[in-house]
DNA sequence: GACAAATAGTTCATCAGTTTGATTAAGCGT
DNA sequence: ACGCTTAATCAAACTGATGAACTATTTGTC
């Protein structure tokens, strides 16, 4: 059981160059409040930073006013040194598209996926990818394939276990299938995680370095951050927190316990509930309006709904301790209610009064939320160092040595810094 | 903001230092082995094991049998080189005492501390512990001390906080307090915390890697061990995880929410239930008695109150995805029956089947596990590398060098067991 | 406008800790 | 006794961070 790795002077400097770029990520820095930042002097990290430079990963792009002193230089990633194609998988439809470095879209397209045939959907999706590759928009190198689909994979396989109404993908080990036709790594998450990770990087997760992301659709599902890195649960899967229970004399759920959120504060379980009141509502949007407008009947739901919700959120807040709350999902529509009620009640309770309020956050991420949150996967498993950093758009020169990536010697030479 | 500490030679050393502590506190292990199991090679590992035999902290205790070659060498903490103070506070009494470095006691001593008056109970207090170091009992250096009490404390600045019905003690800086007695550093912490970590050092939790430990007497605590480590939660406090609520129609609970679980499944919540349908009974372990004896009503409460349990424990489980759950507290009299219905229970819901069976267990630190663990916090700080491996100022001056004369042993029989 | 003070970034010798590879030590099986 | 294997150690090489000196640039002051 050997914890994490041990240490040398290899992974001394990949977790500090990753230091420096997940900071960088965050926002132009100067290499001086990188050092005391990271906790490094100013001269490693001009070192680390000069590698970076070199390999075209990051740009100086300006000069921060100084209050007396030398201006400091600004670092930026540079948006164009590679993208990452993203594919998402919902119950509903699916999605292809590239992102940048920077996160930003560069190209998408809805996908139409058979709903019956497994090789034919599979290779709906083949024919899908080819056709983003082929679109002209890629720009730099190509990092990698994110795949998001709903409910419980395995991230370590690229497997999709068994969501329900997911039938068609069940234990399809999708990453494998798809690493020919893309050509680069491919990686599977489920889209609560993968949401999460976008939502820190580029959403409203930005400014706290710890979160839960409530994502509430057909399902509920949840990511957690906390000190700046991803909580990871069972084999890098989402955590099943749509299936906590927050009534254990409650009805009987399909995962074996009692009483889970996700019959009580889901989509579909609220509607469910609105339409023996409300029989013509048809759709969550219209249930949503009806309480704007002053529904008895639909406000009170919901705000059972944000009491629900607010349960398993405070029961997470207890066992981590969070600065923020941040929802997506469905309930994104006119969210601006239900998110103020989860606000009141998560912050009612008497621990987290002691610790301090809590905000509680719409997601930023805008329409295509799910695509970038796909494509994402493969960006933040390059900040994160878990991608070689070299070469090779040129696919297969015959390299003998399967090894470390050897590092281009030639580009070393070019400052004269060969020792 | 700066996430972790970022890495240089000396944070290097210190980390594979550490590595090498917290295998060996595991049981005997040979030079060869830690190399293996913490990736360094064996040429480090002789240095760091080298540095920690000078320093009096570990011993060679004999050879591992071979299967053709030299014998290895086993390594083990040396007991004798130091020893921690304990001190833990219950609602209904406290204890002091010490513990060597291998986790045995040495001594102890109950308490009697005013439950009416602060200065007077911090007195006391001083009073037992100076007690405690003039018993003659002290092997090696003192390491500290370790507190232990109810209820959520902040052991960062070793305060503390407001646990219920322990008003005496409300946001007192009881480690500041004793620092000068004790001539030491003192940690604070909760006692389900304190409970967590000696379990997995001496206890049920050492074939785990990672496990969730539930302390349930007149509230319900828990600690979480993962990958080895401990998971924090506010403030280094506890996980509050008596107040994550299973019923969120349930009754309000002092803390705002509504249904914790400890309002269901608490020793006094069930004791309470029982009694309106037994009046007679007055005691926890009568309870228990009838269930075993075959009462209905006894037998039926203490199914609810391990469903409850199990509740809590697999929306734990479903964040974290653990190996094992141990039990703790009051009801570890006659605890098996509940045991075994927690373990029913919990292995019911689909998320856990799909995983693993989840091992449900008793704690088997014995009668002063209170006492151990609150001492224990102390210890834990030196082999995670919080304490100055050097010298202390305290009487036992003198070589922490090799060939102390007060070492019986020299080397062990032959052949020590180990794993 | 010159100069001092301050801050940013670079250079290079040095240092600490790990690796590499050879060497010694010790045990098993035939 | 011999060959093979594994354990532990030693010395040289290597790697990446440090520290102090140095350059570059900007603000503020007289």
């Amino acid at each position: 059981m050997a914890e994490e790795k041990a240490l040398n002077a290899a992974q001394m400097k990949f977790v500090n160059r990753r230091k420096v770029l997940r900071l960088i990520r965050r926002g132009a820095v100067a290499r001086s409040e990188l050092a005391k930042e990271i906790g490094l002097t100013r001269a490693s990290i001009s070192v680390i930073v000069a590698d970076l430079i070199n390999q075209g990963v990051l740009v100086e792009t300006g000069l921060r006013r100084s209050a007396g002193g030398r201006k400091p230089v600004l670092l930026e990633l540079r948006p164009d040194f590679a993208c990452a194609l993203g594919l998402t998988i919902s119950r509903v439809g699916a999605e292809a598209g590239l992102i940048d470095l920077g996160g930003r879209l560069l190209f998408r397209c809805p996908v139409i996926i058979s709903r019956t045939n497994r090789a034919r959907a599979v290779l709906d999706i083949k024919h899908a990818l080819r056709s983003v590759l082929g679109s002209g928009a890629l720009e730099g190198r190509l990092l990698g394939l994110g795949l998001s689909t709903p409910g419980p994979v395995d991230a370590v396989t690229g497997t999709i276990l068994a969501p329900p109404n997911f039938d068609l993908w069940h234990g399809m080990a999708l990453c494998e299938k798809l690493i020919d036709t893309v050509g680069c790594p491919a990686f599977l998450e489920n889209n609560a995680q993968a949401l999460t990770m976008a939502e820190k990087a580029y959403g409203a997760g930005r400014e706290f370095s710890s979160f839960v992301l409530l994502v509430v659709e057909s399902g509920i599902g949840a990511g957690i951050v906390r000190g700046d890195e991803r909580h990871v649960g069972w084999r890098s899967a989402g955590n099943e927190v749509g299936h906590t229970s927050i009534n254990f004399d409650g009805p009987r759920c399909s995962c074996g316990l009692r009483g889970c959120v996700e019959l009580y504060a889901s989509v579909p379980a609220v509607l469910r509930l609105a339409q023996k009141e409300r029989p013509r509502l048809t759709s969550w949007q219209e249930f949503v309006d009806l309480a704007h407008e002053g529904d008895p009947v639909c406000r009170r739901l919901m705000d059972d709904q944000a009491r629900a919700l607010s349960t398993v959120l405070v029961n997470v807040l207890n066992v981590f301790e969070l600065d923020a709350v941040v929802l997506t999902g469905d309930i994104l529509y006119r969210g601006d209610m239900l998110r103020a009620a989860i606000g009141r009640y998560v912050n009612q309770t008497a621990i987290n009064r002691q610790l301090h309020h809590v905000p509680v956050r719409l997601s930023t991420l805008g329409e295509h939320a799910e695509l970038m949150a796909a494509a994402g996967i493969a960006i933040e498993r390059f900040v994160q160092g878990e991608l070689e950093p070299e070469v090779s758009d040129i696919s297969h020169q015959g390299s003998p040595l399967p090894g470390r990536p050897s590092r281009p010697d030639s580009v070393r030479a070019v400052d004269g810094s060969g020792r």
